[in-house]
DNA sequence: ATAAAGGCTGGAGTATACTCCAGAGTCAAG
DNA sequence: CTTGACTCTGGAGTATACTCCAGCCTTTAT
């Protein structure tokens, strides 16, 4: 059950990322993961790396990225920091921007949540 | 082209509120949006009050809540404030605790965007 | 009365992001 | 070498949230 401890297949880096094998292959399709090296017979193999990079596209998703977004986003991280064209300078200005709207909105959504669910508590159930 | 003053059509509500006539249509079907009266020959008709309700809908769902979610939070207000049963209250208490981790998330990501922006612009293109 | 602008319904189609599956091959242990 | 856990591919299916359309009706200005 143990191979090479530093070659990990993708059911584990699934487990360790909480996201589904079936997922990852989508996320590979989709080119938001590098393609990863082979085993002989053609299992995947993947390195720790991996892990980080899927916890990365799963907490920008949950910022409502969409997947083409958080492509372009880590493609930059590739190759050194570059831009990879102007839209992508827009991209990153857009979504600075977006964020801190949404932190907003966010303390002003928690602000209404607490405030109803206190009144509730208040009243207490039967 | 002006009917009565304060009686709204779906073209103006869904260009105040920036949700298209479908959309809108749509969030009727599901509940969202309660049915509107209508005028004799069958057209919706709207009070100002609907406006607000599309752009909170907008909003939450940017905020990442689903149409469900965003149903059951707004027919609390419908009731005066009642929980409609304990799984709202769990709702509430849920998604406040969600979005505590998401300003937070979205404040480590702004800051990333950040400094990767920062990198360009001091670098200069071209 | 009529024409242009706007609205109606039901249903089909689209985009995104998965999720599931069959049939077959791989790998490590015993 | 067999077994059982794991992985492979390609393609079909699902959920969510729209979006579009045909064919027809309403409204209102002229």
């Amino acid at each position: 059950m143990k191979t090479n401890e530093s070659i990990l297949q993708i059911g584990h880096i699934s487990k360790k990322s909480g996201l589904s094998i079936d997922t990852i292959r989508y996320y590979e399709k989709q080119g938001l993961l590098k393609v990863p090296s082979r085993s002989v017979g053609g299992f995947r193999t993947y390195s720790a790396e991996a892990i980080d990079q899927l916890i990365f596209i799963r907490k920008a998703q949950d910022l409502g990225l969409t997947l083409k977004e958080i492509k372009k986003i880590m493609s930059c991280g590739d190759k050194g920091l570059e831009p990879c064209c102007d839209l992508t300078v827009d991209l990153f200005t857009a979504k600075i921007n977006e964020f801190e709207t949404k932190i907003q909105e966010l303390q002003g959504m928690k602000k209404k949540l607490k405030t109803v669910l206190s009144g509730w508590v208040g009243k207490k159930k039967k």
